[in-house]
DNA sequence: TAGTGGTCTAGACCACGGT
DNA sequence: CCGTGGTCTAGACCACTAA
């Protein structure tokens, strides 16, 4: 059951995407918008609450609700990188994406790895290193921390496919919000062995934790690219909740 | 005037900031909120919407309201990176932030430079070059590109301090979505000079385009971190806008 | 089946913009 | 001033969950 302000923003999405109406004319206003879909005030500016947070449109107090410039490009960046995915999502298409597991141990958790995870130090995690290639061509270099609780029954065979499948697919969870935080460093010999690559090559460095939807953190990593092979894409739509 | 679901908000955040509720248990009913704040329901409902774009908690139809774990701490990181800010802000009370400029020229667009501002061939653009020192420390070399049309009359004494600081505090715009793509490079020449390291030391380069609120792209710029000073945070809080 | 959140209504008043 | 969007109400019915 699709609700109908749902119903409404699409069809009223749709009708901009086909420039239908003005650029620089505001939209009909909610009262008309209200006749015309037979409905209240209120269903509609729920509707329109959709197209503001896409960044489609802006409502202007006093004046009327107004198409923004490049709206739609605005939109198209808004769905490529708005949840984050993993890395065998990402390059479906691309290629065949396999794994080489360089360590799955068991351990407690170091303090960092504590504050991390939200987890106590009596708490076990998986302790993995892995290797993942692109059409048997090195990309990245992961150290990922999990808490066993969380993701039970983890195996290698999971590691050499994909560890978020695992996650939503078997498990039936959801993956949330993560907080990742980039930047560039000189490559280790580490690098240069499994990475194939030169002591001169960069590297770029990408710790992350990765919370379920409920809020649980379920994954501290750090993972380090080939700088030739891999860039992140950034989109900030700015909604200014304040 | 500060709207009183906006006022309910933020008692409501501030209970649970105090740990007011019991974590695992749902919060008070729709109805008994309405009833404790003299209001309706759907204004109780305006107030958790906030609450939820917030990531603080998540409601489930036929069950109740309930604290997501870790709430706190993800809108916390929300807050730090939900909006773009020019470096001067961003570094504000660590240090003086100058800035040496290279290059300050008019000039007419590229072809990608004509895409990625959405602009035509013969529209003119600024063409900047500056070097960003924090305490006299060179931080990041710049390369922007500006529509002269969008952003006029900018100055070098405007290039020494703050671009966007002019663009909001001056010129009254506000700043709006940005897509960065982010990578690692080797450094070249002109960065070892400029940003004072070594050959071996890699880049954090940040390819950008930042648009004004109504949609209009108003700069690209590509800048090349020092790898040692400055990392890149960022929060993804997966509102599945779907 | 009872209780919850999700949606929807038909009004009302207010804040703000442009005239 | 009028017309716009922003807020708010007091209900109503529905969809879903849990007992």
């Amino acid at each position: 059951m699709v609700s109908k302000y749902e119903q409404i923003a699409k069809k009223i999405r749709e009708e901009i995407r086909e420039g239908y109406f003005e650029q620089v004319e505001p939209l009909p206003t909610q009262e008309q918008f209200a006749t015309q879909f037979h409905t209240s005030r209120m269903t509609i500016q729920k509707a329109l609450d959709l197209l503001r947070v896409e960044g489609i449109v802006e409502s202007r107090q006093g004046s009327g609700t107004y198409i923004k410039k490049n709206g739609i490009t605005l939109s198209k960046l808004n769905r490529q990188s708005d949840e984050y995915v993993g890395l065998s999502q990402q390059l479906r298409g691309q290629g065949e994406v396999t794994s080489r597991i360089l360590r799955f141990d068991l351990r407690f958790p170091t303090e960092i790895e504590q504050g991390k995870l939200a987890i106590q130090s009596e708490e076990p995690v998986y302790d993995i290193v892995r290797v993942r290639l692109l059409e048997q061509e090195p990309l990245i270099i992961e150290e990922i921390t999990i808490p066993v609780r969380t993701i039970p029954k983890l195996s290698t065979q999971v590691l050499h496919r994909s560890i978020y499948g695992y996650i939503e697919d078997k498990l039936g969870l959801v993956i949330g919000a993560s907080s990742r935080r980039i930047r560039a460093e000189r490559s280790n010999q580490r690098d240069q062995e499994y990475l194939n690559c030169c002591l001169e090559d960069p590297i770029l460095h990408v710790e992350q934790v990765v919370f379920l939807e409920d809020g649980t953190p379920f994954e501290y990593s750090h993972a380090r690219h080939r700088h030739d092979k891999g860039d992140i894409l950034v989109v900030n739509l700015n909604k200014k909740t304040k």
